[in-house]
Order: C-alpha cells, then structure tokens, then sequence
RNA sequence: UGGCGAGUAGUUCAAGUGGCAGAACGCCUGGCUUUGGACCAGGAGGUUGCAGGUUCGAGUCCUGCCUCGCCAGCCA
C-alpha cells in the first residue's frame, strides 16, 4: 500500500494504489441504480462515494441506469432518480443507460456463443433451477450445453426475432456447472421478454440479465472502479470471467464491494414501503416519514446533512446499523446555524396578565416587543411582534403542582416571557374534565424585554404568541415509525400513531415561510412547511430536550422499581 | 451442507513494514446562556469474538474454533 493511503479507506487505498501502479490512469465511476423505485437514504451512500472519489481523483462518475429488467422499470422512476442525485447536490458527468448498449451486447454474445462459451437452453426455469445444484452440491449439466456453436448461433437469433415465447429458452454462459460459488454454474446471460421496455419500446424481446450488462457497461464507459455492495461479492468471479471471455478489458474495470448504510428504526424494502403506501398508512412515497431522499427532503433534512452524514460514517465491509439519531443530529447542526427562530404554540392554553393595562376604551394594550431571529447569525436580525394581556402558551409549560427539577410556570413562580416580561403565576381555571384551560399570572412591568433590573434571576423562559395576532396551523410530529430500533427487513412492526397532529397557535411571521424552507420553532424543533394552502409544517426534527430526558429517566426508573 | 465476507467503546469508524488502542456522535458532570437549544471545559466508557502459538513486544503474524451476513431468480 502506498504511503499516501495510509489514512484512506479501503477503497480510497485501492484507487491510490491503482493509480501509483498505472492499473488505473483515469478514474472513472458510476452510480448504477435500476429504474424501479424512488431513491431511499441507503442509496446517498454509494451516490456520495462514487462522486466523492472520481472528484477525489479529477475524474468522472456517471448516473447510469441498469434498466435491463423492463417489467420492474418505469420513466418516472429515471425522472425521479435524476432529480434526486442533483438535489443532493451532485451533477453526473453523463446520464446513461444499460439499455444504450443493448446492440454491442448483443454482438458479443454472438461472438461468446460462436466461440462455444455460451448456449441456448431450452429446458423451464424450474428444471436449470434444479440443476443448478446445492451449496456443496455440484450441479448436472444441461443436455443442451454442448450443442454446436452454429446451433447456438441460430437458436439465439429466433430468440432475438421473436420466434419463441417468454421462458422458451435462455442463453447461459458456459462456465462450470460445479463450480463452488452458484453464480459461476452456468448464468443467464439472457431472456425472453415480450415487454414494452420505457427507453427501446418493442425493438427488443431478449433482455441481458444484470451479469452480463453490468460489467460490460462499465467496460464500455471506461469505468475504472466499479463500487457495489456486499451481497454482488460472488459476482465477481463472474464479473471478471465475463470481462475475460469477452476480451473487452481495456481499460478493465475493477469490481469492489462495501457495506450498505442501514439506519435503526428503519426499513428500506420496497415491499414494506409499497404496503404502508397502498394501506395509506403514510401519505405516499414522499410522506415525511418515508425512507425515500424524497421524503427527506419533504421533511426538511437538508441534502448537505445527509451527506456530511454519509461522508462522516465513511466506508468499509462491516454490516453495520447506524443510529438514526446520528443523522438527525447532522439535520440539526446545519438548521442550527440557518433555521430563523419563531414562536409556536403547539398545545396551546391562555395565559391571561390580571395586572396588564387597558385603554380608554378598556381594551389591553398591545405593545411591540423585538424578537431575535437567529441567535447564531447576528445578521438575521429582529422581528417585531406584538405582545399583549391574552396569550397562548404551551400546556406543558404550567404545572398546577411543583414537580422536583421543573423549572416552568407553577403558582408562585415566576418565569420569563421571552423577549417580554417577568410574570408569575397566580392560579388557572379548569374546564369541566378537570383539564386546566386558562392560567391567570401578573407581570413585573419593570422587566421590559425580559430583563431585571434588579438583576434576580428565573430559571425559565418559555415562549408565547398574543391571542389576538396568533395565526391557527397544523403542526406535525412524529415518533418513530418502526418502534423497534431494528426492525425485520421484511415483516417489521408498525406504530400506527406515529404522527401527532396539532392545531397550533402560530405567530403571524409563519404565514409567510415558503414551502420547503425550514423554521425553528423556539423551545420545540425545526419544521418544515408543507406546500399548501394555509400553515401545515412538519418536524423535521426535535430540539435535544433534557427535561424530557429527565421524565423519560424517571419513567424508567418507576419501571424498574415495580 | 460448500463458497465468500465481516467481527476494535453504546453507535460508526481509525490505528504505514508487529511498537503507549484513538476520534466523532451518544452518555455523565460542570460552566455559560433571554430556547431545559446552541456553545465551552472535563469525565466515564475496551478481556480488540474465543482459545492457543510465534515474539522482548500481537488489534496487526500463525493455528484451531465461535458468531453474524450474503449466495441455490429467466431480480438487481
């Protein structure tokens, strides 16, 4: 290994070392996904590592799309695919399809078949299935698999004139029917689809399998590393057997393997996503509690924290599991410094100052108080709202009865309205449940702007909006999707209240947020704002939280106890 | 059952040719604070999957085991 790679990681290394060597003088990659679905977290991986490298190295790296299966594909899904690569802010060098080469493809099947490396096979699957053999157990050749070259030849031609039914025949390469790794005993290379492909339409009713378009696709483009994940290892024998027998090798690409981004609490399978999709338990593919990059960015998950995400967990063969919280706290470090700060009552009672003045006409006094729009970014400026006797607050900000460590509004407390006053809490009226509905408190007029002029202290600020200016939203929470941190891939269990829907009391500046921009809700979480008519934010994600910490620990201690 | 791959802190990753096991996030404590946020400082946290061996010295080399993942599609 050379002494540059030392710190690189293993893939890095290799690059280097190719590079050194003069294996590799150009370096090229590809992101290889099939069109048949919407682009989901774990692809950010392999899209940041293939552009990261070829940048790395002033080299290339293309969006190719592997659409050899037309059956699975669909235009929408190149559309959305493309979209996604760019909003997560890279631009491929080209924009390309397996299904480009179907022609010289086919020529070199030709040309393997004349050299008596392939064959047509007209046996069912379920028979070369059962010929394959087992793990241990070699396979039995097929009784075509030593039929004439010239046979093969125009057997493959009535395949690709469409003289013969899907499932008639396959053409396999002739490598080892007892080879140790199943993939070597024999593959298709191709099969029979009359299907309608979305780019070639009805030109073509064979279709190369993944195997045989990959690694000559690479070939073709001059890929010099072709990164894929751990389950493709055993296809690298074949990879390269096919790259041999072909002699399309130059330059010859390289076939390495890494480990997929898994997150806890997370499912990535299409069939799972199709499910909640279908039974509406999420609102579609970009619902914001969708793995799917759409959904991402729905959600307000900025593509630069995925990517310092991405780039942060690095790369290596380990099946790991990353927790989801470790994303999030990158979603929260970039809104940190950009997020503009406002108020929002989520659960909303009224707070009313007894002791606040009134007019001539009796009505309370409104006066304007200057709120900081981003403490982090002294340029952001202040914001003008206006503050009055009736406010809303959240209801879990006043506590009839002290509790140890809650630091809020509880009768004889007094507490800071942010940017406004000192008030105390007096004592509340509840409603016929016994749910307390109004706080009544009085304020210190000497604290104007939240400031005590004799220095005394409270241990808390909560936030408010006036009764008279709040503007009514709809504000989305949401726990965790898959209550398990690591649910079945394929059958996980499903919190049916995962979202939490709130009419909110908002503060009249949200009104005005562009959809698909970001907002701190103070004291709460950042939130999205939905596109629509009238305030619908979504969270994106929550503040870190440390009385709710201390509740959770206090929960678990009880637990414990009993 | 055969092949391939992987096991280092709670999590994700580092530790040229063998040379004091580290970082980030999380967690805990303290500071600061008009967000119980952010920020700052400190701390805890490890039998490097197990057992042997070589060596002055092993996460690293050797042997044997264990555990986990992937592979028997005409999906990718």
């Amino acid at each position: 290994m050379s002494h540059a790679a030392r710190s690189a990681d293993f893939i890095r290394a290799k690059v280097l070392d190719d590079k050194a060597s003069g294996r590799a003088t150009e370096i090229r990659t590809r992101f290889p996904p099939e069109p048949n679905g919407y682009l989901h977290l774990g692809h950010a991986k392999a899209i940041v590592l293939n552009f990261d490298i070829a940048r790395e190295h002033g080299g290339t790296c293309n969006l190719r799309f592997d659409d050899t299966n037309p059956d699975a594909e669909d235009q929408e899904f190149v559309d959305a695919i493309v979209e996604d690569v760019r909003w997560l802010g890279f631009e491929p060098d080209a924009v390309l399809f397996a299904s480009d080469y179907f022609d010289q493809l086919y020529e070199w099947a030709e040309q393997l078949v004349s050299r008596g490396m392939a064959y047509v096979d007209e046996q069912p699957a379920e028979i070369i299935s059962a010929q394959r053999g087992s793990f241990g157990k070699p396979g039995v050749d097929s009784p075509f698999r030593d039929r004439a070259p010239e046979e093969n030849l125009a057997l493959l031609q009535t395949m690709r004139a469409a003289e013969l039914a899907d499932g008639q025949a396959v053409l396999r390469a002739k490598v080892d029917m007892a080879h140790e790794v199943m993939t070597m005993r024999d593959p298709v290379l191709y099969r029979i689809r009359h299907s309608h492909h979305q780019r070639t339409g009805d030109m073509w009713c064979i279709y190369p399998t993944y195997d045989w378009a990959h690694g000559l696709s690479d070939a073709i483009e001059g890929i010099s590393h072709s990164l894929c994940t751990l389950e493709f290892e055993d296809h690298r024998p074949l990879y390269n057997w096919l790259l041999d027998a072909t002699g399309v090798d130059h330059p010859r690409p390289e076939q390495i393997e890494f480990a997929r981004l898994n997150f806890t609490h997370t499912v990535m399978s299409k069939r799972v996503l199709r499910r909640l999709v279908a039974n509406g338990m999420v609102d579609g593919w970009d619902d914001p509690q969708m793995p799917t990059l759409r959904a991402a960015r729905r959600r307000g998950f900025p593509a630069e924290a995925i990517v310092e995400l991405v780039r942060h967990v690095g790369v290596a063969k380990t099946n790991s599991v990353v927790e989801i919280e470790l994303l999030e706290s990158f979603v929260r470090r970039q809104h940190n410094r950009y997020a503009l700060r406002r108020a929002a009552v989520l659960d909303p009672i009224k707070l009313i100052i007894t002791n606040w003045p009134v007019d001539d006409e009796g009505n309370g006094v409104v006066e304007m108080v200057d709120a900081i729009n981003n403490p982090e970014d002294p340029d952001a400026g202040v914001r003008s709202v206006p503050f009055d006797g009736v406010l809303w607050i959240e209801r879990d900000d006043y506590r009839a009865q002290a509790e140890p460590k809650y630091y809020r509004l509880t009768p004889g407390r007094e507490v800071r309205l942010r940017y406004a006053y000192f008030v105390t809490a007096v004592d509340h009226v509840v409603d016929e449940d016994g749910q307390v509905v109004e706080v009544h408190a009085t304020y210190d007029p000497a604290t104007v702007g939240g400031n005590a002029p004799d220095g005394r202290k409270v241990k808390a600020t909560i936030h408010w909006v006036s009764c008279a200016a709040a503007v009514d939203g709809t504000v989305h929470r949401y726990d965790r999707l898959f209550p398990e941190s690591l649910p079945d891939a394929h059958d996980p269990e499903i919190a049916l209240d995962a979202r939490r829907t709130y009419g909110a009391k908002l503060e009249a500046a949200l009104e005005d947020v562009e959809a698909g921009d970001v907002v701190q809700f103070e004291r709460v979480g950042y939130f999205s704002r939905d596109v629509g008519d009238g305030p619908v934010f979504h969270e994106t994600a929550g503040l870190r939280d440390e009385w709710a910490a201390i509740q959770k620990a206090k929960a678990k201690a009880s637990q414990i106890q009993s």
